[in-house]
Formats: C-alpha cells, sequence, structure tokens
DNA sequence: TATGCACCCTGTAGCTGCTACAGGGTCAAG
DNA sequence: CTTGACCCTGTAGCAGCTACAGGGTGCATA
C-alpha cells in the first residue's frame, strides 16, 4: 500500500480492531466505503483512521452501534448545539449506573448464596436448595388457581 | 388439560416464562421432553414446574445456559459432594464481580467525559473531543510504524 | 520463472438467549 | 357451526461481532 493509504490490515493494526470487525463497520453503515486499489484492495486514508478510533473509543465507553452512528453524525454538525450529543452520553451513563445496581444487587444475592455452602453432599447443598422452588418460594400453582400473566420488569441483562 | 398435567400455557404463567422460552429450553436441552396428549399438545407435570423454576431462578442470577444445564446435571447427583456446584456458583460470582469492577470504571470515565460538556456548539463539545484521537490519545500510526498485533484484554462486556 | 507466503476479497454461518412471526391444527363454549 | 383461545412446527430476526470457505493479489526468495 502507498505511502498515504492504508490497508484494512494497517487500520485494524492501527486501532486493535480486528479485519472483519472493521468490514462489518462498513457494511454496518459506520465507516464508509474507501477507495479501491487496482487490485480491489480497500485503501483507507488518515480520515478513515480518525473515525474508527472515535467508533473504537466510543465502543470500549459501552455505546451501542446505534449510538455511535448518532453519534458521528452529529459531531459532523459542527455549528449546531451538542445539547442531542449531551443527550446520548447521559442517557447512556445513566444506563451504565442502572446496570451496575443490578450487579450488585445480584452480587450480593449471590454471595449469600455461596456463603451457606456447607461443601457436603448435593442433597444438603445450600445452593441447589436457594435455586429450587421452596415453600416459601414455589411457584404458585396448585394446578387450579394460575396466576394471571404478568408484566414484570425484563430481567437484568449481564 | 386434565387434573395434573398442566399445558406449555400453564407452565410458561407459573413460571412467568413465554411460551416460545419454554420451547426454547426443551430444544436447548434443559428441560426434559414431556410427554404429548392425542392432540399433540406438551403434558407437562409437577417435576417439570419444579425443574423450570430452577432454570428460571439460576437465570435470574446470571447463570449461563450451559451453567444452568451442569447444575442441573450436578443437582442430580444426590449422594455426590457439592464441589462442582460451588465451583460454577463462585465462578459466577467472580464473574459478576468483575463487571461491576469494570461498569464502575466506565462510570467514572463516562461521569467525568459528561461532566466537562459546556453546552456549546458541536465543534467545542468536550464529549467528542474525549472520543476524539487527540495528540495524546492518537493511534499509533504515522503510517510507517504500525503498531505489531497486541493481544489486549477484550473489552468490557455490557 | 516458479513458488511460497502473507495478505486481501466476498459470502455465509455461527455464537447467546431468546422473541416473533407464518401458516397451520385442536378444543371447548355459545 | 363458528368463534376464539390456545397449541403445533419451522424459520428468521436481534447485537455485535467472529470465523470460516474458497478464491485472488502482491512481493520476496530459490
Amino acid at each position: 500500500m502507498d505511502h498515504d493509504n492504508l490497508s484494512i490490515g494497517d487500520l485494524a493494526r492501527a486501532t486493535e480492531t480486528k479485519v472483519e470487525t472493521v468490514r462489518y463497520y462498513e457494511r454496518a453503515g459506520l465507516l464508509p466505503e474507501p477507495e479501491r486499489t487496482a487490485g480491489n484492495y480497500r485503501a483507507y486514508r488518515a480520515e478513515h483512521l480518525a473515525q474508527l478510533s472515535f467508533i473504537r473509543r466510543a465502543r470500549d465507553l459501552g455505546f451501542s452501534l446505534d449510538q455511535v452512528r448518532e453519534l458521528l453524525r452529529l459531531a459532523d454538525q459542527k455549528d449546531q448545539t451538542c445539547a442531542e450529543i449531551d443527550v446520548i452520553a447521559r442517557g447512556h451513563l445513566a444506563e451504565v449506573d442502572r446496570k451496575i445496581a443490578d450487579l450488585l444487587a445480584l452480587g450480593s444475592e449471590l454471595r449469600q448464596i455461596v456463603g451457606q455452602c456447607g461443601h457436603g453432599t448435593v442433597a444438603e447443598c445450600r445452593i441447589i436448595e436457594a435455586l429450587s422452588p421452596t415453600e416459601t418460594n414455589r411457584p404458585t400453582c396448585n394446578f387450579t388457581d394460575l396466576p394471571k400473566p404478568s408484566t414484570s420488569q425484563p430481567r437484568v441483562k449481564l
């Protein structure tokens, strides 16, 4: 590849991305289609490198691909206010905080269960017991009085 | 459905699971194939309800389907020690703790970035700036001195 | 000149854990 | 006899990649 063009492999190495992922981002509309060489190789330039770096950094910070697409679009409108950018970033932060709270709750529940294990036989295992339906923890079902469908919260996404 | 059999809908309601998910668990080998009625309907019994409750509880605690399969298998060997169960549970707890740590780090980084936003134009937006490659934050690339592929840590799974 | 090797291309399938159809069959009530 | 709620199978979709298969390109070396 000549002096100011980068092959897909160069770009991938420079951003610690897999080659397949770079192609995936192109298909997904996150990275513009680059020029091609005579041999049909992708030929990237500095702007692609900058854009892919931006994408990677945003991904590292946990933004979804949709959010990254939005951020890229907004980042291009240099004279607009950054209110929308702020909304995306704050929304994502709120999501991260929510996940931390969920995981903390989960972690303490798990820790409690694990802490009770007496290292005996499976029959007396408190972990299995904690997972099994008990008198107080049994799903409501005496085969005649089933509960109605409930719209419960979606469960924690790990 | 007769007096001590449950239809898939009954089972789903009793465990707050979608019908499709129950069938999925069967295909995935988590739930044994039940008997069928004359009309080819699945006919579940109390043991299926107990097992599905176990699965749901384990899933709520964030165990993977593979882990749940293992737990179910181990839970069946009542006279063995629960050492393997303990290993799975502790391993999962360690994973949850790791994710919490990752998310806390991520959250504080995000909070710092968001806190710097001056609500001006995109051109001066500190959020975009934080995402962009900078002098100190640029991917190593002067087009002649590219870094070698590095085996970095996998990024945080949100 | 041949050949080997590293790299590139496209296209497709796989991963997790569901969820959502489409296009049909079953069954009890009215 | 129709309506409606349920059930069946099979397949495709979501995110965000990752991993081939089956080929082509480009450069160094024997």
